[in-house]
DNA sequence: TTGTAAGCGTTATCAT
DNA sequence: ATGATAACGCTTACAA
């Protein structure tokens, strides 16, 4: 059995509950006292037991972060290295640890959250999605334990804290700068139409052509899974309109890698046939051929910011609720040009 | 505060420990009582602590996860994604949980697994990298602690359980594919010396020149991050000796797609001028320009199987130590021509 | 400033 | 087959 807080309070001639201020480093103890006891620590090298702790003061100091339930799609998408690599980075620095949760299916998902909460696993919760009628944002809200949302969460937006792009903004700008280049039969590829991030972009991109009086083509507009996949299906089926699109919204980089491919395969021009605009800026976009102009979105930061309001959250009982907005940023690169 | 065993005694008119006992589904209570019991549970939505239980029980049902401490660059990588699907999948399968820890300094991470370890928070541990000299291993196998790494520790090979391919035979087959086109004059660009999968497959690289009596040349050995700049430095360097290199064996996607870009910017042909075998055969290779032949090491299933033999050894107190292997396998594209 | 003792929600060992 | 009760290692009133 390891080193425990009694055998530390023995050798030091003090109280367990001493030792126990001294690791909280309370202002009550005197220095001699703290000295010596954490001499005591040293010497028999104690570390405290983290479970007890918990058990004792209810507060476990994990997080713990759900993926979306398709996970196989998410984890094969860079986003998730990206996001991860903030959330990973802002709790490291508050000292607190990540747990993860994922789940075939939708059921196995909320299953693992309720684990996670009522099981007194974590102290908070990050979702890394944010779809339409979501059962677990229904079931933390309803049981007010502490969560934010990487996204916009469809119902009680401002009920819940979450960080989030402008994905409108964003995908009317994208639509503009397309819209600018003399393209007016300009085809959507977005994903899931459920995922709230997917709706915001079509509504944007609706938003520029009706501001540019260019009319709406219901039939331009394809859903997807955020995969190579999806894009390479997605344009097959563009292409297949009396009148293809000469331009293309995709709404992630990995889709638009598989646009791209197709088209590649079709001997179809990027850009004088067809020009591309996707979302993300993952190392794909640099990396295809031709490079893909695309919007950054910042991931990183969307998950440090994460961590942070929820950390705010843990520590403020009524920390008012807060929608922090990541700015994102066109980067032009070689898959625009002007219509044909 | 939420429901706990003994409101579920009380409303079934039972002790908690039975409660207990119907938990684990004890084989000496009846079946009436078992039902009473779960009525009662369902009834009033008890989820177990798991908290308490880790502390009365000794064991939390979590698994840590050790990232390298440069984990910015592990990050990027698709590896990390690949293995952390494996892992993710596993641990699900078996009812564990999963814990990260990173760290930024290689002293950062030893006190986040001494945290990990000592305060309890997991049962076990599993390394995603192995590099000589490592404190972090040294630590857990001084302390009996079940752990396994994913490649191949540096020291104590066979006092500790590992995941990993045979980086040597990997690395061989590749370079004695190159020869067989006929090139003699090949570049080794590799990551760090101090990670054993470099030290692999440099010696699988090394001996397959050997059987074919070509002479080893130092200056064709470049040591790089894991990254794509990596590679560009590496390329750069390569091109400098009074004899550049015909051929290239890369041992990671990320860095070959650094290489085949400085390549491609100089204007130098693949593969008619150069030739390609990289490691990894992410997602990368098959997108890259042209398409690069690369071995398949299975990343996933790394992941996965060490989830379970870590699981094993969570079970069986004295489960022999053991070595696993996942297959590797070449994968040609366009990469690769006969020596100029 | 420090000690005593009662929890925190389980499991596990004795009894019965 | 079930019930009491003592751990598990810590925090936190309440006393002193």
């Amino acid at each position: 059995m390891a080193i425990t807080i009694k055998d530390v309070a023995k050798q030091a001639n003090v109280a367990p509950s001493t030792v126990s201020r001294v690791i909280a480093n309370s202002p009550r103890i005197s220095e001699t006292t703290k000295k010596r006891v954490r001499d005591a620590m040293d010497d028999l090298g104690y570390h405290p037991n983290f479970i007890a702790r918990s058990l004792a003061s209810q507060s476990t100091k994990v997080i713990g972060l759900v993926l979306p339930h398709s996970s196989g799609v998410f984890f094969q998408n860079p986003f998730f290295s990206e996001v991860i690599q903030g959330l990973s980075e802002g709790v490291h620095e508050n000292h607190y640890a990540l747990q993860m949760t994922s789940g075939k299916t939708e059921f196995d998902s909320y299953e693992g959250v309720v684990q996670m909460v009522q099981g007194g696993r974590v102290d908070g919760i990050i979702l890394l999605y944010s779809m339409v009628d979501d059962k677990i944002i229904s079931y933390l809200s309803k049981r007010n334990f502490p969560f934010v949302v990487i996204g916009k969460p469809f119902d009680l937006v401002d009920k819940i804290t979450h960080v989030d792009n402008d994905n409108y903004m964003a995908a009317k700008e994208a639509t503009d700068y397309i819209i600018g280049l003399g393209h007016n039969k300009i085809g959507f590829i977005g994903g899931s139409p459920s995922l709230t991030v997917t709706i915001d972009r079509l509504q944007g991109y609706k938003e520029a052509l009706k501001a540019s009086n260019i009319e709406l083509n219901e039939d331009y507009i394809i859903h997807e899974d955020f995969l190579r996949e999806g894009g390479q299906e997605a344009v097959k089926e563009l292409l297949r309109r009396t009148i293809p699109p000469t331009a293309l919204l995709v709404t992630d980089d990995l889709m638009a890698v598989g646009v791209v491919n197709s088209l590649t395969e079709m001997e179809i021009d990027i850009p004088n046939k067809v020009s591309i605009v996707s979302f993300n800026n993952a190392l794909f976009a640099e990396m295809s051929r031709p490079p893909l102009t695309s919007i950054d979105i910042n991931i990183k930061e969307l998950g440090y910011q994460a961590v942070s309001s929820l950390i705010q959250l843990l520590k403020n009982e009524n920390e008012p609720v807060k929608r922090i907005i990541i700015p994102h940023r066109l980067v032009i690169r070689q898959s625009c040009g002007v219509a044909p």
